[in-house]
DNA sequence: GCTTTCAGGGCAACTAATCGACCGCCCGGG
DNA sequence: CCCGGGCGGTCGATTAGTTGCCCTGAAAGC
């Protein structure tokens, strides 16, 4: 929820296009060793031609979302996936005891969704819109006719779940690795890859992210992730203007974060 | 990693069979906040007709591995999945600093490999036989082509992979959001209900896994792991004969590893 | 212009978890 | 029979991370 301070940068983005736009590489993952063997999103669409892109468009019903609105919630029973067309969603699990992981924001041309693809289970995560979205639900029945019919469709999906498997097992990974430190700055160097402008300090990191917003995506507290941060600007990493951020140092992070990569 | 101490009991359900028993429920799964919501480990040939194995299984090429035996390693190029005939894989990362997480124990019906399915990337993890098994390689380009030619395969790879997102993400919640007791509470009831026997005092996990093991499944150090068994055993919540682990009260650890489910 | 409100940030006390080292035990092999 | 390796158990020191509470400043209301 860069939204906050960020929103006026992304009033523009929005409701412009149908098209989807191919995205750039790594745009979904939050914490990940190696971006680069990873390979980047793939789009549902790029494996389709024009006539079967036609088709499948055919079965979906057009949503729109308003940012901070929900799209669908942990626990609900869910039909198929939604594909999104513009906008950012930001998809996280709730535990019981209320805290809560960010899996993942997703951008246009990948899907979003419950967990299955064809099957009506249960949500095991929610997902709402951090910018104003676009987005396309297909139904599960429909999608598992539609595969028979177009075999790139299946490609796609194949595709798609793939990437996701790769993202979430990352993210695993790191959480099961990794101390919170390591992961923080593991954070801060890939949103100010993504995010980063330039600035006399450093980078500074465009999106503004508030320190709960930083906890949700590396699994921490708020607290300990103003502390931490208070620690890395005593080192001279970083400098913090009330909720922005500037890296100073990329090259110490890349050192805390660990070997590889 | 069982084997050390139940490698006898093993010994008698390898290599008796090539047709794919199907698994019982959620036996991949390690770490799950409700197992039920979640469903069974698809098998991939369980959508086929028997004439599509044929086809299929024309393409692929066997391979036998001993207990111990590594089926591929993390950072290697791959091509293709391993479809599991018998035995059981353990799919692993390991971080540069040299610390373990277990992503999951595949069984008989699954497929495992590096992330890609018709590509040929970079395993993201390792994976090591931990009793005698039988895989067969499927190439990726073979594959590609496959699917296109047999849809009910494509809709086996898509239900697997969706199995796969369901199961890392699974575990990246409960890393994301859960403490090492309350991950270890959880993983020790799932045990107990996965290969529990009856026992005069409770439930005894009768495979025997080291805390090493346990402690790579919760993403922990060892020590800790025999700490909070000590704790547990105090409280009266287990007790431990020799790397054996007897369950007494359920309903304990019920309530330690949270709410929900 | 003053007050209220509330998200965001900070501090202090406490607990959970790690690290590294060491010992003893059991089991299997020579 | 003895030796060696893998495993379980333990200890002490240290760090990482949490809980709970309070402060601040900007915006909203009156």
């Amino acid at each position: 929820m860069q939204s906050y301070a960020g929103g006026k940068a992304a009033s523009g983005q929005h409701l412009t296009t149908r098209h989807l736009p191919t995205p750039s590489a790594t745009q979904s993952l939050l914490l990940t060793e190696s971006a680069r063997s990873i390979g980047g999103p793939p789009s549902l669409f790029d494996a389709l031609t024009p006539h079967d892109r036609e088709v499948v468009l055919r079965h979906g019903r057009r949503k729109v979302l308003y940012r901070g609105k929900t799209l669908f919630n942990q626990g609900a029973k869910h039909d198929g996936i939604y594909l999104i067309e513009t906008g950012r969603i930001r998809v996280f699990y709730t535990a019981p005891s209320g805290r809560e992981i960010t899996l993942a924001y997703w951008h246009p041309g990948n899907f979003v969704g419950g967990p299955e693809v064809f099957g009506c289970g249960v949500h095991q995560w929610s997902g709402v819109a951090t910018s104003n979205s676009n987005v396309l639900q297909l139904p599960g029945k429909d999608l598992r006719a539609l595969v028979v019919e177009v075999p790139n469709l299946a490609i796609g999906l194949i595709e798609g779940l793939t990437f996701k498997g790769k993202c979430y097992s990352a993210l695993a990974q790191m959480l099961g690795t990794r101390s919170i430190t390591e992961r923080l700055a593991h954070l801060l160097l890939h949103l100010a890859q993504l995010y980063g402008v330039e600035d006399p300090e450093g980078v500074l990191i465009g999106s503004a992210f508030t320190h709960a917003d930083l906890a949700h995506m590396v699994g921490a507290t708020r607290q300990w992730v103003t502390i931490s941060l208070k620690r890395m600007q005593e080192k001279g990493i970083v400098t913090t203007r009330r909720s922005q951020i500037v890296v100073i140092r990329a090259d110490l992070l890349q050192e805390m974060k660990g070997l590889g990569d």
